[in-house]
DNA sequence: CAGCATCCGCCGCGATACTG
DNA sequence: CAGTATCGCGGCGGATGCTG
């Protein structure tokens, strides 16, 4: 509840709600996650497995920080054992085609990339 | 394009560097950098007024982190007391279009979120 | 003016063990 | 199968103080 600045007030005006929600998806694994999900809806360790090098702890703290800001629904079926699935909803696919950009901005910019570290790391 | 891996490959092929560079450039005061430094070359202190609430320290370190990675020029004149001034470079300019659907998208759906927040932490 | 140095708290993330 | 519980660490970020 930022009472606008009396002055100067951000360039575009992004807020620290704006930044919180940009750290709260675009956090460690969302990325993954939101791009599995969009191909098709996966149980648990479906995801695990497709995103081998995730531990277990943060591929359900993910989830459950995607499912709460409404990103990711999470559908479980009381068999037994229970089974859960996890989709992309309605709010979560407006999302896929900010994160593809970034995925191609990464690869279409790491050779760019690289060069300015190697130059950075080689001056100092 | 590096190897695709043998077995499930992720869903478009982000890998650790790619996930990695975003850290980097995507990290907590890294975009209102960009953002600021896209309008117009700055100094240290007038970047710090534009985001009033980063800290120096946190300042400097997403400067150095945005100069290695190439997307920003740090321009030292050597007066007394010496001037440095920040600008954007080409490689940060590929960055812009990007930021700035970001930004937009969280403005378009911070709504929504706001809604499956209320959803989410009244059931529990 | 443009930082660096230090201390310190928080939490993201991993590793490991256990459960309905 | 789909988690929870606990421990521990490393690093980010804030606060404060000092400097060429």
């Amino acid at each position: 509840m930022q009472e606008t600045a009396p002055f100067a007030s951000y360039a575009s005006g992004i807020t620290a709600s704006h930044r919180e929600l940009l750290d709260q998806v675009l956090d460690k694994w969302s990325l993954q996650v939101m791009e599995e999900l969009c191909e098709q809806p996966q149980r648990f360790n479906e995801l695990r497995r497709a995103i081998p090098v995730v531990t277990q702890k943060s591929l359900t703290a993910a989830l459950r920080r995607l499912e709460r800001n409404g990103m990711v629904e999470r559908v479980v079926t009381s068999t037994r054992p229970i089974a859960v699935e996890y989709r992309i909803t309605a709010l979560g696919k407006t999302l896929q085609d900010l994160i593809d950009a970034l995925l191609r901005w990464t690869t279409d910019n790491m050779d760019g990339v690289e060069r300015a570290r190697e130059r950075y790391d080689g001056e100092n």
